[in-house]
DNA sequence: TCAGGCTCTGTGAGCGTTCACAGTAGAGAA
DNA sequence: TTCTCTACTGTGAACGCTCACAGAGCCTGA
């Protein structure tokens, strides 16, 4: 049960001391190396990276963190009912792309899902216990509890997506979206440069900060145009693709002339157009559709789908970037970054 | 630059000491309250059991893993050309589950992403420094250069999916699996119970495990059927959609009478079912088709798609329950684990 | 009675770092 | 020369925990 259990091996890694011995210094130059090096000579500084490349040296973080009080790790927090936002691929991309920007700064991340009583319990308790800097959050709601105590304990954090809540509170929250008014802005303005004048809108979850922006994107387009804007237009849905089934019904049924629809999400465009095509509206010939998200469905469609697409690779890089300033004491700081119109067959 | 930074204020948290004394007893006692309480009287658990609950301590980790040289923490490496995965939601279920399954023992899980050559260093360092226990890895082709490397190190490893290589080495290799040519077994059994005869397949790369131990299968459920093997009717994708579009070209051109089909992938089958039905073939009246995965693509096809599915949620609990062994010093092992036949409307 | 065993407890050392401090050497100024 | 200033280096604490050990009290059996 003690001596070499598993083969291999695992021998005790070399410590600062023997770089030390090696190099001919003290460990307190080998430290002065390892962190920055001022005031330390052009030959120590040579002799010690020598011998960190000889004995093949890599700093104990635990011994480092336990002095400095810092964890140099930095948590993923999914607060959210996960399967949402397990089932969004854009989600993989955000995972995906706040881990390499992390690697790049040598801070790894914990993946933290907040989903059982339990593992907020847990969750809450590790965070605020300092095991990490900073925490980058990813809840549409950020009135969520787990959000709440993180914050009052002070601990950094930096949401995805503009968060919800009462504005005075949240005016002290770190956040990066994309621009969600924006983005309904190009996208409605791209129906009407079609040629289209009855446009209708599947909007998203009006709780939702997304779901409203989009919303009100939609109406200043076709304000702007000097349109009516006909409540019976507009209807909203879930997210899901169900939910663009059971949406499209209801606007063929309340306004069954519309010509042009915009779907505040790629997925609720795939259960549309599937609705439209079975009543025998032809895309994009009588109906044309324009959906939100930019997901590997807007592919699958048929015809393919015109969507918005969000910058998910400069928003995670942000949201570290926000993140790691403010670890390093600076104050919190919103991010909104620009939406992309994707031109394909369904409008 | 000191005192005070972030508002909130994060205060010194209270230390295994402050619990001693607010208890009336010692360090040591504390310990070892903290690590299973053998040896302790119940009045002093209790003693020290309210102490905690009134301090609100948590164990400092980083001193803890000083000295035990654990870090009770594993990491969850990609090393992927990770599109492939993240792009697969049976990747989400996976990971969720590991993290999950982790949560239970209060072990964090570091992501890891091998992607560019400067991850893959960064990673290897970190992980042969010991900054983690052991390594949940995702990984095609287990002969990829970081595996190696971390496997003759002597960490604890566990593959998600049965590693290709040598027999020899493989055998000291932990890895939990789905049983793929069990999955095909009964997914070929049941297009032959439909009364289809002329029963082709369109396999997965060959250089894969799982795309040879399907093969297998279906060559397995022919020969005891009394069935000829057509190698005709034998053709290989790579997993894709794309690549089952082709597939089925040249199927369709090969052997023009076939009338079931039993794809290696869902993603492959829905290219298949597409190129099918553009040729005109009915589905499944003309041709029976049968995908592997359960993935959610197989509820988009028209019809739905009769799937074997794979138990990702058991796979993520096995994986955490042999590495944890593993990490405890026993053996590694191999665990394959059952499918199931999912019936839809393809076949 | 004493030896030997159990159960329980406190103490000192040490894990590998960083940090504050004290010190050295050399350059330049008085 | 002597004094100060700067550039650099070494040293002894810590950080918060676990582990090995020593020892105290008690029970049991010879």
């Amino acid at each position: 049960m003690t001596m070499s259990t598993t083969g291999g091996g695992r021998r005790r890694p070399p410590t600062i001391h023997d770089v030390a011995r090696e190099a001919g210094v003290s460990r307190g130059t080998v430290s002065r190396v390892l962190n920055g090096g001022h005031y330390v000579s052009p030959a120590a500084q040579e002799a010690v990276n020598a011998a960190i490349r000889k004995t093949g040296y890599v700093v104990n973080r635990h011994a480092r963190s336990l002095i400095t009080g810092r964890s140099d790790s930095v948590g993923f927090l999914l607060t959210e009912p996960q399967e949402r936002f397990f089932e969004d691929p854009n989600f993989n991309v955000l995972l995906r792309g706040c881990t390499s920007a992390l690697a790049a700064h040598d801070i790894p991340l914990l993946l933290m899902i907040a989903g059982t009583p339990d593992e907020r319990r847990r969750i809450t308790r590790y965070i605020t216990a300092g095991h990490v800097d900073g925490v980058l959050l990813v809840s549409s709601h950020s009135g969520d509890p787990v959000a709440a105590e993180l914050r009052e304990a002070g601990v950094p954090l930096v949401s995805c997506g503009k968060p919800i809540g009462p504005g005075s509170s949240a005016s002290k929250v770190s956040y990066v979206a994309a621009d969600d008014r924006d983005g309904a802005r190009d996208m409605v303005r791209h129906l009407l440069s079609l040629g289209r004048r009855r446009v209708a809108t599947v909007a998203g979850p009006l709780d939702l900060p997304g779901g409203v922006d989009r919303l009100a994107g939609y109406r200043e387009v076709l304000a702007e145009a000097g349109l009516p804007v006909d409540e019976d237009l507009i209807v909203s849905g879930d997210y899901s693709r169900a939910g663009g089934e059971s949406a499209a019904a209801r606007l063929l049924d309340r306004a069954p002339d519309f010509d042009a629809v915009f779907v505040a999400s790629d997925l609720m465009a795939q259960g549309v157009m599937s609705a439209l095509q079975k009543a025998g509206r032809r895309v994009p010939e009588d109906v044309a559709v324009g959906g939100f998200d930019d997901s590997p469905a807007a592919l699958t469609t048929e015809p393919a789908l015109t969507t918005i697409r969000q910058p998910w690779d400069r928003i995670s890089a942000e949201m570290v970037r926000v993140l790691l300033a403010q670890i390093g004491g600076e104050d919190p700081a919103a991010v909104i970054l620009p939406t992309e119109l994707v031109r394909r067959a369904s409008a």
